[in-house]
DNA sequence: ACTTGGCACTCCGACAGATCGAGTGCCAGC
DNA sequence: GCTGGCACTCGATCTGTCGGAGTGCCAAGT
């Protein structure tokens, strides 16, 4: 059905018109592709590419332009991921390496999505389900009120405050303190929470409303995922999205402001060890049926992380932005693996 | 020079054209104002107050608009803050009491503030060099590292990794530790660090190496003032700003996007305590000439902790939005206040 | 069987008048 | 000092025209 030269001119579409952001017409394609036919018959096979459905014309007698369907061709078959320049990938990696601790790594990883692709990136904090219990510390604040530290293997801290029912003695707190410390470091949190359910009974009766404030505090940092944070930059590259945006980018900006929606987002994409393109309408959320998603997995060799990707209307470089993405997430990834 | 009327026509000008977002002309003018006079002695005034700077129409013959000039004088001398009522009121203190931590109050504040004024929020954590330590800890990593912990009095965490030279034995981390928050707890940040400098002499030579590098460690979290973090929010109000607002988001979103910009706008207004209106080019940056500022402290009762406000355009609402910004700041300086 | 040139047709976009109406400035009269 | 009247300006809107890009189809060529 279809036939090489049908691909080629399906590729020379999405090409044209992601450059050109006009409608392409028979014609030029011919101009500007040595294609070696004539345009009456670039025009047949784009009549059969318009029957199965991977172009459209806005109106009768406009150029052609691809569909959410003739993207996914363009993205699974006519096109390969394009390799950042070897300048690229050096600055990448000067860039990434000046990062103080895991905030700046991320804040700067999401600065450098979004000027290489110019488009919105998206950057999600390493996942605490995923990764492992470095340290639990307890500090007294008050004689009532206990602020009680968790920090993960990936550099993460998460802190609570807990009020106490009665004053609780430095020995209890060491106490404490050694036992949640020997239960849980180095374990996954996940598996972090079944390990400390018999500690209440090491204690005396007495310490117990103590013991179990502290625990059920440690508890919901450990299980707690709606700390998942993203990070979003690039925001003002909205402003090229197309001319006719005060209609689309209002929804836009709203699905970024939304947390769960990015999450959402970035979740939706499956394995996250290969690079995902979700396009239009593929995306769930309503307002975001004009953009595309490119995303990835990061993280170390042995386990990925978290994801990272970018958004932008359907109408993108994918092979640029896929290759811009799989660097960055490389390096991000041994960033991340090293500290 | 300006009589009564003259400013009653300048209040009721910038009061039809917020709300219709249209030059408004005499006629309209006497039509929705009872002002009890004709259209033409409005025209005179108005002749006048154009001749003043106060107005300006967009071409010959249309309506007037007002200059930043004329907002100038509308908030400083014609309007008062408008006061929310009970329900928005109770409304702000019940979503912002249900915070958990820091950072979910300073959430909160920013999505309140957004959906209360319709306009893009800007919420300033609670700077560093204003709080006080709360504790400092010293927690083994691996042999040769620590990680070194900051908890202020405003519930904020700073963290820093340090690589030692020497293993670090135990003991020492005790003394060490125990020194380090005897000499700073309870003191500002800015003046601990002078607090701190006889430390390494306390500590035996082959000691020195290590305290010393501990020191800078802390040293750079409590004088560092690049995490002087800003929370963004209701960036999709952008989308609302004007019919003409491709060519007016564009710089928007990207000074939004700059921290220092943010940093700078809420710096530059004055005295925290008092609620502050930048209007137009007023703001220094260049971007946002087209957009006004609302802003004012928040804190305790003895001393502001940051600051908050909306970005909107300079066709805003003022009274409202003083309104607003006013009682959000009232009631999370309250809830800081409190934990 | 595919390709090609030719041709009639469609329809968008730009341009030019024409018209409308809101708004103004000014002036003479109250 | 206010008011009504009046001529004028100028943007916004509508209309019609025109050109051009692009299409679909067909008959002829390879």
């Amino acid at each position: 059905m279809l036939d090489d030269r049908k691909l080629d001119v399906l590729r020379a579409i999405v090409e044209d018109y992601v450059s050109t952001e006009e409608p392409v017409g028979s014609k030029a394609l011919v101009e500007r592709h040595n294609l070696g036919v004539s345009p009456a018959t670039i025009r047949n096979d784009m009549a059969a590419l318009e029957d199965e459905g991977y172009i459209a014309q806005p109106h009768t007698s406009a150029g052609r332009i691809p569909t959410d369907k003739g993207y996914r061709l363009f993205v699974d078959r006519l096109s390969t991921v394009k390799p950042l320049s070897v300048p690229e990938r050096r600055a990448i990696q000067s860039f990434l390496e000046g990062a103080l601790d895991l905030d700046d790594i991320v804040a700067r990883t999401v600065r450098l999505l979004a000027q290489l692709t110019r488009q919105v990136a998206v950057v999600q904090y390493p996942s605490l389900s995923r990764s492992g219990v470095r340290h639990v510390e307890l500090v007294p604040l008050t004689s009532h009120r206990l602020l009680v530290v968790l920090i993960t293997t990936t550099g993460r801290v998460e802190q609570r405050v807990v009020e106490t029912s009665t004053e609780v003695p430095e020995t209890l707190l060491g106490e404490l303190r050694a036992q949640l410390n020997a239960l849980t470091v180095g374990v996954r949190l996940a598996e972090a929470a079944g390990k400390l359910s018999d500690l209440p009974d090491r204690f005396t009766p007495e310490q117990r409303p103590v013991v179990a404030s502290v625990l059920s505090a440690l508890l919901e940092s450990l299980v707690e995922e709606h700390e998942d944070r993203i990070v979003l930059g690039g925001t003002s590259n909205l402003a090229r999205f197309g001319p006719d945006f005060p209609h689309s980018i209002r929804p836009v900006l709203e699905a970024l402001e939304e947390q769960m929606v990015l999450l959402k987002l970035l979740g939706e994409a499956g394995d996250p060890s290969v690079l995902t393109v979700r396009i239009g309408a593929e995306n769930a959320h309503e307002g975001l049926t004009g953009t595309s998603v490119v995303s990835t997995g990061y993280g170390t060799e042995s386990e990925m992380l978290a994801k990272l990707g970018v958004i932008g209307p359907t109408r993108m470089d994918y092979p640029g932005t896929m290759g811009a993405v799989r660097a960055v997430a490389r390096y991000v990834g041994k960033i991340v693996g090293e500290s």
